[in-house]
DNA sequence: ACTGTCTGCCCC
DNA sequence: ATTCTGC
DNA sequence: GCAGAATGGGCAGACAGT
């Protein structure tokens, strides 16, 4: 953080321009985050605005060409630094600077973002091609250690995050309150206090109106003060939405909720248990022109995929005003085809909410008002916010308020668009007078309500009978807080939180990976399956990763392994043997063997000739020793699955899944041909809750017991 | 033209 | 999405 | 209490290879 303070305070101090000091910010948080890589090089809603991916394959061709280097010796220096952008300034040392007819010109932070910018817009074949031409010519400018940091902005995932709203942004707040207090005539230094409010105000102001050009020039031109003005929320400008906490039980929830903070009605405090429902989060934004958009979670633009939605929202809206609304998006089928089909009675139409796997079959592109309603899935709005009317911003209402200017602006229209669900209740309990509470004033009148929490769990049922995923519940005096943190105010009630609810599956372990970074040395994920006693066979249902405590990776990577993977096993070949011999680890042949077989990504091509056979079925071996006992050369007899997993194991033993839907799998098999001739069926968001060594396999859960489970969840709806 | 594989500030 | 760990 | 990591299912699209 003081790193990235002073880079702006220095490039402050020297006056530099507005598109510098912009495209600083981007280049200094290349990745979004972790999960997606990519770069981000402008807003995400920006028109045309998409994330630049440059792969492997482009970088180290043009760090080749630049340096002259060949591909075997990129290689080489890569197992000695173990870091491109190191191996880039090595090669360059080694092979000289290519001469050139004629020098570049120097960087600078403008006119590579330009560059990066230009590479986003690439589209159709030979798109790499073009990119490592240009990547090279970026190459050849850089100067000095120039060239390391090039090459690191390249890749995708850099090793440290470094997060645009998190750090970057507040660093440019800290930045420029201490070079103004530096410049003024009368302080020197600014204060600790000061800098935090800076960064506050900066932060605030990108999650308002996340444009990083808009925030610099707002700086520039009018400082602190003039971005709390300018950057706020505008219709046509996606803000952060308002994200909630999860929340497992009734009992929990209110407490959370009256504590989030004080009421200003006496110690009472009102909620609202809105229902979740499972589909797309919308932000429905119409400008002062009329022209409306709708943005995603993430801030996308998704007005093409969803014409309908807005002749929807056009339709309902009661005034021509500008707003910004908050809503879900749902899948819905027709309830008489439904219906006729089962040769019931035909009934008055209407709409039944489908599940959240029927909304993602929806095409993205190239949607019309047309076909909206027969080539693509039909679907259904429910309005649950409302931020602005007008040119009035409802951020600071509290939510009752907003909830009411909402139901004022929009109508309802069968089958189309309507209002989330809700019940609102008093989370405390209302200790009267008459019983002497006078002794324990505010802290009786703020008890959580016995009373409340049935209200709770009755609406938790209801939404669940509604085909919702539960509830979110709300502060009714909150106001709307854009944010990357969750708040405090919203909290959400899934049914499969809640611990009599959702569906709890007991799975084998049959397969797993080596996992990556932090796991690098454990088994991470695992492959669970559906055991059949009759026929002896196993059915995949997903991969777990979440769940295990460090702890458990450990002990049972030893138990299905025989010992932890080898921390130096991602390195490719010799290097990684020379330096397994100085490390304190007793790399035993099977550990080496298997980094081998994890070297580059996919890898798994050279079979496994693991030591240990699948000689011994005997589950008792607690494997502290010896070598795996539960490690296969290839699938148990009876696995079926479309996954390959890098390693098979015996199956042995019975873990405790916990998952909140039931789904049809292209990938996983178990229950195949009970449900779908050749799909089986998979569990969303799994996640392991405990080893159940009260059983055996034969008490595993059975295909059919599966199947069951399905239909009964499909049945619900 | 068809199929297979990989990617996505994907959506959850 | 969910969850765990380290700060 | 929060940020950061490491990953889940599954879809439409895009691109590569035949």
């Amino acid at each position: 953080e003081t790193i990235l303070t002073n880079a702006f305070r220095s490039m402050l101090a020297r006056a530099a321009q507005a598109s510098e000091l912009e495209a600083a910010c981007y280049l200094f948080a290349p990745a979004k985050d972790a999960q997606s890589g990519g770069h981000r090089m402008r807003p995400d809603w920006a028109e045309g605005g998409r994330p630049l991916s440059i792969s492997r394959g482009s970088i180290s061709s043009a760090l080749l060409e630049a340096t002259g280097a060949s591909r075997a010796e990129m290689n080489r220096m890569y197992n000695q630094l173990h870091e491109i952008g190191e191996v880039a300034l090595a090669l360059r040392e080694r092979g000289g600077r290519q001469r050139l007819l004629r020098l570049p010109a120097p960087l600078t932070a403008g006119s590579v973002h330009r560059t990066l910018l230009g590479l986003a817009d690439l589209s159709g074949s030979g798109v790499e091609k073009t990119k490592t031409q240009r990547l090279l010519g970026l190459l050849r400018a850089a100067e000095g250690s120039e060239l390391k940091w090039l090459v690191r902005t390249f890749l995708p995932h850099m090793a440290a995050g470094i997060s645009l709203e998190a750090s970057v942004l507040p660093a440019l707040g800290a930045a420029w309150v201490i070079q103004a207090a530096q410049t003024s005539s009368v302080q020197v230094r600014a204060t600790a206090d000061e800098i935090r409010e800076a960064q506050d105000v900066v932060r605030t102001g990108y999650a308002l109106r996340p444009d990083v050009r808009a925030l610099v020039d707002a700086l520039l031109e009018g400082g602190l003060a003039r971005v709390r003005t300018a950057c706020t929320l505008h219709a046509g400008v996606p803000m952060q939405p308002m994200l909630a906490k999860p929340c497992t039980s009734t009992e929990e929830l209110l407490k959370r909720l009256i504590g989030a903070f004080p009421s200003s009605d006496n110690g009472v405090v009102r909620i609202s248990a809105e229902f979740k429902y499972d589909g797309q989060r919308a932000q429905i934004h119409r400008s002062a022109a009329g022209e409306i958009r709708v943005y995603s979670r993430k801030l996308d633009d998704m007005t093409s995929k969803y014409p309908d939605v807005v002749a929807a929202v056009r339709r309902c809206a009661r005034s021509q005003q500008a707003f910004v609304l908050d809503a879900e998006i749902v899948a819905v089928v027709s309830r008489s085809t439904g219906d006729a089909a089962l040769g019931e009675a035909a009934r008055p139409g209407g709409v039944e909410i489908a599940a959240f796997q029927t909304l993602s079959t929806r095409k993205r592109k190239h949607v019309t008002e047309v076909n909206a309603a027969s080539a693509a899935v039909a679907v259904k709005l429910f309005l649950f916010d409302l931020l602005l009317r007008g040119d009035e911003v409802l951020l600071q209402w509290p939510l009752v308020q907003r909830r009411a200017a909402m139901r004022e602006e929009f109508a309802a229209e069968a089958d189309v668009l309507d209002f989330a669900e809700a019940i609102d209740l008093d989370a405390t309990a209302i200790v009267s007078a008459a019983h002497g509470a006078t002794d324990m004033p505010s802290a009786s009148a703020s008890a959580p309500s016995a009373s409340a929490a049935a209200v709770l769990d009755e609406a938790l049922q209801r939404s669940v009978a509604g085909s919702c995923e539960g509830l979110m519940v709300k502060r009714l005096d909150g106001p709307y807080e854009p944010s990357t943190k969750r708040s405090d105010s919203w909290l959400k009630l899934k049914k499969d939180y809640v611990e009599s609810m959702g569906d709890s599956l007991d799975l084998v372990p049959i397969g797993g990976w080596r996992g990556s970074g932090r796991k690098s040395r454990w088994i991470s994920p695992w492959l669970m399956a559906t055991f059949d006693p009759e026929e002896g066979t196993f059915g995949s249902v997903c991969r777990v990763m979440s769940g295990f405590s460090d702890k458990f990776y450990k002990e049972n990577t030893i138990r299905y392994l025989g010992s932890e993977l080898s921390a130096l096993g991602k390195a490719s070949d010799a290097a990684a043997t020379e330096a397994a011999t100085e490390a304190e680890q007793e790399a035993e042949e099977d550990a080496e063997e298997v980094g081998d077989a994890a070297s580059d990504g996919e890898g798994g091509s050279d079979l496994d000739v693991c030591g240990a056979g699948g000689e011994s079925d005997d589950v008792g071996s607690q494997g502290g020793g010896g070598k795996s006992a539960l490690r296969l050369h290839r699938a148990a007899p009876g696995v079926d699955t479309g996954d390959k997993p890098q390693f098979w194991f015996q199956p042995s033993e019975v873990w405790e899944i916990r998952g909140a839907d039931i789904t049809i799998s292209p990938k996983h098999m178990a229950a195949k041909g009970l449900v779908d001739p050749q799909k089986g069926l998979s569990l969303r968001f799994p996640r392991f809750m405990k080893k159940r060594e009260d059983k055996r396999l034969q008490d595993a859960t059975t295909p059919q017991q599966l199947a069951a489970m399905f239909l009964k969840q499909t049945q619900q709806r």
